[in-house]
DNA sequence: TTGCAATTACTGCAATGTCAATTACTTCTG
DNA sequence: CAGAAGTAATTGACATTGCAGTAATTGCAA
């Protein structure tokens, strides 16, 4: 059962809010600047190199992703319009979409990924001692643990794309 | 010196990202639907009811927000049309403006806060032991620790308001 | 099997937030 | 003290995203 919420665990709370907010208003603006590449663009394309195939249907990229699915509809017409992704009609359900991530999704992907963990290093890595590293990991996996959409979707998404 | 990023911390960082991702879209489901008010709002008035005087200049507001300063702006413009802050004139220097909390935005607070730590609870705590709970929070102040603007600004956010 | 509810993806519209430019004022420099 | 440079806040133009509604398809229930 909740109990009630106590000091340090809405302090944790607030670090994890400004944290994110913080680390991402920089990852983002390094990717634009090295690669003229918006970050959610990055994260789909991310995703799809490491999902069988390099697809996935809308809705398991919306459970995967920060968006609702008629944003993901919408990242994806602006990635499929410069050649990042292509849509292919799913044979076994004739409603449904896959997302499929092109060669030049792929090259781009492996073009920006060095950057982007370098700047992950850079903002975030840097101030934390294997210790910190570790309990962070932890303790949002447990958070994420109990998220439906999020486990469903559990394919790991950090390693480099292949 | 910044050294490479490992694995563990690229988890780490997915962790977060995902972590506030989940729970930030509920905790603003729950507030639409208890009290009709955006989260943003919520920030924004609980920051500065909890300022001394409850008056924050703009440029302060923007330092400790999630918000550019011309975000801040328009924000403060959809406040200000329900009455729940007022914009005063510096006296201090003539180009400046503070936000004041109204006695209605104080209201609005006092109203809002239980719900909103039971959601912080149901959504967050509820997860975490005391441990994981610490964790979080050291390891986060260690990030923002380093944060130029988020360091100035420094108040304690995580009491009640007053 | 037929009809109803659920699901998939997309679209129009409105809200929100950013960027770059602007106005007003202050501070620094010589 | 004059002028240049810097700072505070706002605004217009624009991009992005969510919400609610829609069309097509599937699956379930009687």
């Amino acid at each position: 059962m909740p109990n009630e919420l106590d000091q340090t665990t809405l302090d944790a709370w607030r670090g994890v809010l400004f944290s994110y907010a913080r680390v991402t208003r920089r990852l983002e603006a390094d990717m634009l600047e090295q690669h003229d590449l918006p970050i959610t663009w990055f994260d789909v394309l991310s995703r799809l190199s490491q999902s069988p195939d390099g697809r996935l249907r809308m809705h398991e990229l919306e459970g995967v992703s920060l968006f609702t699915r008629s944003g993901v509809t919408r990242l994806a017409d602006r990635l499929e319009a410069v050649g990042l992704v292509r849509r292919e009609r799913s044979p076994e359900d004739r409603r449904g979409v896959y997302l499929v991530i092109t060669a030049a999704g792929r090259a781009k992907i492996a073009e920006v990924w060095p950057d982007h963990t370098a700047s992950i290093q850079k903002h975030f890595g840097q101030y934390l001692d294997a210790g910190d590293a570790e309990s962070l990991r932890a303790a949002t996996a447990k958070i994420l643990e109990h998220d439906e959409a999020f486990r469903r979707a559990r394919g790991d998404d950090s390693s480099p794309p292949r």
